[in-house]
DNA sequence: TTCCAGGACCCTG
DNA sequence: CAGGGTCATGGA
């Protein structure tokens, strides 16, 4: 089917880095949602695709008022600028359990060595949904050995993923609980998981239970928010994400997106705020 | 060869 | 509490 959308760009959604989980094929992106096979492409402002306007919406969060929230965070002009250049990207809305197992691959290294253990994890626990893997349930990464866990590259945190795995499945940790605590209590909660610190737990409540006043802080982010803000000063990762979120209120997670983008794509130049 | 990448963890002082 | 070393892996 095909349907209109406004002020979306998947392109940037889907390729800034939040997410781990779609392939690109001649002009369409692949992924799984619920064991069925998503494949969508945009064409001007339609996505076309063999899924339906519902799940997109859900995923793509198509439903977010974009103009409402570059109204709330544009406020200086590197914000504006990185706006302007990745106007239409959006958050998504992850899975949480395939969230956290994406973040801990994300740990020292790089988005394609990323992509690269999250596509090895799907290929030999997840299921051939038409081409293309699901993710592995917490069973089946629970039960698989470290041995097969390195086998994907995944390397230190194959241990983690086992751990992490083996305490959602006992309901040692309940991922269901997290929706029902506050953002400090919920952050808090998601480090008891080995594997998963601070900034991996912001990831996993912005991109997989939509808290947009979380503020990831990675290497890239702290790079530009202390050239932009703080005059190159060092500062800590908390002072970063407690400015952030006074600075762009509700809706820093957003702003931090784009300037993960913007660092990333701009790495020669320095604006100041 | 060395350095770096969407860090977390552990050990020191 | 802050600071540094360590951990697998692949690309530049």
């Amino acid at each position: 089917m095909k349907f209109k959308v406004r002020n979306f760009n998947l392109r940037h959604t889907l390729e800034c880095g939040q997410t781990f989980r779609w392939q690109k094929i001649g002009n369409y992106y692949y992924s799984v949602w619920n064991n069925k096979l998503i494949k969508v492409k945009q064409q001007n402002n339609y996505l076309i695709t063999n899924s339906n306007k519902t799940i997109l919406t859900y995923l793509l969060r198509l439903d977010d008022d974009l103009n409402k929230i570059y109204k709330t965070i544009s406020k200086d002009k590197t914000i504006k600028q990185a706006i302007k250049q990745f106007k239409g990207l959006r958050l998504v809305r992850e899975d949480p359990f395939q969230c956290i197992i994406s973040y801990i691959c994300s740990a020292n290294t790089n988005i394609p060595n990323i992509k690269m253990q999250v596509f090895n994890l799907s290929k030999k626990f997840g299921k051939n949904i038409d081409g293309v893997y699901s993710f592995p349930s917490p069973e089946q990464l629970a039960k698989a050995s470290i041995k097969q866990l390195k086998e994907c590259k995944t390397g230190f945190k194959a241990k983690y993923i086992k751990k992490t795995s083996q305490m959602i499945v006992k309901k040692e940790f309940n991922l269901n609980k997290i929706k029902s605590l506050d953002y400090h209590a919920a952050k808090n909660m998601l480090t008891e998981l080995p594997g998963v610190g601070n900034k991996i737990a912001d990831c996993v409540l912005l991109f997989a239970y939509g808290r947009m006043e979380a503020f990831p802080v990675d290497v890239w982010i702290k790079r530009i928010m202390q050239n932009i803000y703080f005059k190159n000063k060092n500062i800590s990762n908390e002072q970063i994400v407690m400015f952030a979120q006074n600075y762009f209120n509700s809706y820093a997670g957003y702003a931090q997106e784009y300037l993960f983008y913007w660092a990333k794509k701009k790495p020669e130049k320095t604006v100041c705020a």
